[in-house]
RNA sequence: GCCCCCAUCGUCCAGCGGCCUAGGACGCCUGCCUUUCACGCAGGUAACACGGGUUCGAAUCCCGUUGGGGGUGCCA
């Protein structure tokens, strides 16, 4: 039997890490078994019915290199299927007309000395349907659901304690509890995959299923949670978790969906950074743990780093087009100051020091504007500037120097290492901090003999100021 | 409160009863390389939550405790 998977997300806004993490196992499952993957937007509620949240979604899936076979489905459209299926509930007597609000039912609980999750009050009462009923499903008084889930093994739910939810509101539409059900049965979805947030549902939706009379029920398998620092589930209000947002600071999606993929799972041999098609060979679902995972963004960031000294140099340039002219990240010169031919020069060198292209400006702006600042509170300052020896006499030995040197990268240099060696102190970082503002960065004087004279004699003068 | 899940270095993962004086990666620290920084290389730091069992033998199995998390909506 080929195996079908599906995600199925809410189309709340944005597409968040934890959800693109789901996607990706789901895809990761139906790669390794040649299955497919049918993609199933859950808008059963009418306020997530926006053309604008289905793009949020299957734009960055599509980024990501995630695809599916079928879909996307849209529960919306397959609502006369979820409501037959609310009316055969009824007729068959596991389900039944509610006219209370929660307030009235919670009020009823307390008055009972019941938990405030009982809602079982109006059960055969009798009640018509009418503007203010909802549907409610009669869980049973006894007995239990177990479930049997592929990452977690036996995990058992006692029939009591689950309270007679919802399946149809007022307004007639019908919740996603039944919804899944149906749908997971109408498409033959043999292995349900998805966050362990949703744990709690799996019993209800497998009542459904058997009262619906569907036959064999697919597989669970629920993933660990994603959580924030704090170890709390990720969450779009509190945490940066856009992946979209991710993509466009700079991350490549190979290097995203290698992170992901590390996240509740790890490869047997410990090489974690490889290509996707190996990952494919070796997930293994029952290999996937059951605790929570940190998404840590300095583990992200040295896998981007080594995806992007990977790529060739001109794949680099090329990528980095949306950086360099400021449309993805902020620059700090004047767009008609910035010489592309400069940028390609010192391309390889940038690229070995970056781990996010949102990083590329940092180390070039000193190249395409007139002034650089010095931040003399800095370490790079202190340790080159007031730890170094004959700093002034340094400077102005360079810039007497470069007042009629060859402006060459190697008159340059001879010119900075002579001025050196008659004080016999180390002129090179010196000059490097006067030039570009920081101690730190791609090798100097070729980038540097691209800028003019006056510019660089009168950074070093601005420098020789602050000392 | 009730229900459910979880528990190996700070973080992510390996370990599925003996190969473990617990391995890899990120981070951090040290050194080498280097006229800066980074890369690279060589080292170092650091964990089986606790208590009982089971067993000749437990990080691995069972029970309990503690701690963390999720759910508890006419959201999904």
């Amino acid at each position: 039997m080929t195996t079908r998977v599906r995600f199925a997300p809410a189309p709340t806004g944005f597409l968040h890490v934890g959800s693109a993490r789901s996607a990706l196992f789901n895809w990761l499952y139906a790669k390794s078994t040649g299955g497919e993957m049918i993609l199933r937007i859950e808008d059963t509620d009418a306020a997530l019915r926006k053309p604008e949240f289905i793009d949020a979604i299957v734009k960055p899936l599509q980024t990501l290199g995630i695809t599916w076979d079928e879909g996307p489905y849209y529960q919306s459209q397959r609502q006369q299927f979820h409501v037959d299926a609310v009316e055969q509930l009824v007729e068959s007597g596991h389900a039944y007309f509610c006219n209370l609000t929660r307030d009235e039912a919670d009020a009823l609980a307390k008055e009972a000395g019941l938990p405030a999750g009982y809602h079982g009050w109006s059960r055969d009462k009798g009640i018509e349907d009418g503007p203010d009923c909802v549907v409610r499903f009669r869980t049973p008084d006894e007995g239990e659901v177990v479930i049997h889930d592929v990452i977690r093994g036996e995990v058992r739910f006692k029939n009591v304690e689950l309270e007679d939810f919802v399946i149809r509101r007022s307004d007639g539409s019908p919740t996603f509890l039944v919804a899944n059900a149906v749908d997971d049965a109408d498409m033959s979805i043999t292995h349900v995959i998805r966050g362990e947030d949703l744990l709690n549902t799996t019993p209800k939706i497998m009542l459904l299923w058997d009262a619906l009379d569907f036959g064999d029920k697919p597989t669970y398998a629920h993933l660990p949670l994603l959580v924030n620092e704090q170890r709390k589930k990720l969450s779009k209000r509190r945490d940066d978790v856009s992946l979209m947002e991710f993509l466009s600071k700079g991350y490549l999606p190979e290097a995203m969906v290698n992170h992901l993929a590390l996240l509740g799972w790890g490869p047997p041999d410990d090489k974690e950074i490889r290509p996707i098609g190996e990952i494919i060979e070796l997930f293994k679902l029952e290999n996937v743990n059951k605790g929570s995972a940190f998404f840590d963004v300095t583990k992200l960031n040295h896998i981007n780093g080594e995806y992007i000294r990977a790529l060739p140099v001109e794949e680099f340039i090329e990528m980095a087009q949306p950086f360099v002219y400021g449309v993805d990240a902020e620059i700090s010169w004047d767009k008609d100051d910035y010489k592309p031919e400069v940028f390609e020069m010192v391309a390889a060198d940038v690229q070995q020091r970056v781990d996010t292209f949102s990083g590329i400006p940092h180390y070039i702006g000193w190249l395409f504007s007139d002034e650089v600042s010095y931040d003399v509170e800095s370490k790079g300052w202190k340790k080159a500037m007031v730890k170094g020896k004959m700093i002034p006499e340094i400077l102005d030995g360079i810039a007497e120097a470069f007042v009629d040197v060859e402006w060459t990268a190697e008159a340059m240099n001879a010119a900075v290492a002579g001025v050196g060696d008659a004080l016999e102190a180390r002129s090179q970082v010196p000059a490097r901090v006067a030039i570009t503002g920081t101690n730190a960065g791609i090798p100097l004087w070729d980038a540097a003999a691209t800028i003019d004279r006056d510019v660089v004699l009168r950074r070093l003068a601005a420098a020789r100021a602050l000392l």
